[in-house]
DNA sequence: ATTATATATATGTATAAACATACTAAAACA
DNA sequence: TGTTTTAGTATGTTTATACATATATATAAT
């Protein structure tokens, strides 16, 4: 486990990569401490600032926890999502090292309900793409994602069905998107939801509208995502400008 | 223009307040470059290194943008991912043309519980102010509120006893804070929750905890939400960087 | 005039060293 | 036994220094 000081990567940004691999490690999951940070550095045979440049960046984005005359940790796992990261799902999960399962998968074309059809600025006759998503951890599914895409996406939903699956679940990736407006709210698990999320009826649920636009600020998606209560915290950081 | 060099406020915090205000000004606006980092340091009494700290931080937060060669300049001021929502409870009601109602308040003095004293950074044999705050529109409350208050904050809780009723009411309009994190989930209501806001046990709130920051980071202020579901909504505006 | 080439400038990377401060745990003390 | 002191450990802050690399500009060669 070392670096490669030939490279012209620089030495901080490996070991950022290798950090963010080792963190993922069972053996740091559990609140326990990571090496201190004289030690990791010589282990690396970098010198302690270039060590704490990788550190900084990975404490920026909530994945380590430092405090003084004690140590550095991994996060608690739990789900957050940070706005000011603007990382997908996936992207967040696998950067926690969670183990995302997918445990439904509906693709659609369909005709848009007028709200949506009036967000995405289309025509009600003009069939897009509905994607249903139901992911989770291995132990059962704790989000169900609802998706309409407007057709300059590119996603028309015809060609998605010709592509392999796992290309689809890794779609998040590639909508490259400018700006979001989300409105989150709480309410109760009615029967379907419930159902899905294997909960009871009447729990309660994070639900949260998302309207993604592009660089033009033209409409791109409308997202719908219904969390179970207690496996997510939407987190925030503002700061008065 | 320089620093505290005796103040116990990190010469990179101040480095970075300074920018902050600096980055504000109009003459940096339009694309203008900042001075150079070299000379900025040396204009600060402070190290290259110290400095940077301080730029860094910023460049992260997507304020500056750097370039090898070239120099540092301010970021096209679009609406800041960051500012959204940075409306006190009332300004925001205010701003939607609700009237407000009190239906509770209650001021104490009480010593923090174990997590409250951490996140403020004092002892738990050290008084503090609670407030509590059931509000509402006429028909009836829909947010129930519990805030701590550090002792720097001047609210010692002694002297607002004195304070006529509704300038407390209204201080959250006082509390010039720059940084807060939030943290946002769906919950059940308790006996007590479900008490207070005339709903029934079970039925679903929107939590949220707020830590809530002065301009050199310190806590200042530890706020609990409980918001009736079918009342509320969040929403946050981001852009990406 | 156009194209190389050198040079100045600004940020990027990296180190070693020293001291400060928060926290923990062991040792000394009452 | 319980409390205080002390030493040890880990992160936090700061400096001074050196060289690397990207960019823009001025200079020299074609």
């Amino acid at each position: 486990m070392s670096l490669n000081h030939k490279s012209p990567v620089p030495l901080h940004i490996q070991a950022e990569e290798l950090l963010r691999k080792m963190i993922k490690d069972p053996q740091f999951q559990n609140g326990k401490l990571l090496p201190n940070e004289i030690d990791i550095a010589s282990q690396l045979a970098i010198s302690r600032t270039t060590l704490r440049q990788a550190l900084n960046k990975l404490v920026y984005e909530g994945l380590l926890i430092r405090k003084k005359g004690v140590g550095t940790k991994v996060a608690d796992a739990l789900i957050s999502s940070k706005s000011v990261n603007w990382l997908s799902f996936s992207q967040e999960m696998k950067a926690r090292g969670i183990p995302i399962k997918n445990f439904e998968l509906h693709v659609s074309w369909i005709y848009p309900e007028e709200h949506i059809a009036n967000f995405l600025n289309i025509k009600t006759d003009q069939k897009i793409l509905k994607l249903e998503r139901l992911r989770g951890r291995p132990e059962g599914p704790f989000v169900y994602f609802v998706s309409y895409f407007h057709p300059r996406t590119g996603l028309t939903g015809e060609e998605d069905f010709k592509r392999p699956l796992y290309d689809i679940l890794e779609m998040d990736y590639n909508i490259v998107s400018e700006l979001s407006k989300e409105e989150i709210s709480a309410r109760s698990a009615d029967k379907f939801i419930a159902g899905k999320l294997e909960t009871e009826v009447g729990s309660p649920i994070l639900f949260r509208k998302r309207f993604v636009y592009d660089q033009a600020e033209r409409p791109i998606e409308y997202n719908l995502g219904y969390y179970k209560a207690d496996s997510f915290v939407y987190t925030v950081e503002s700061r008065r400008g």
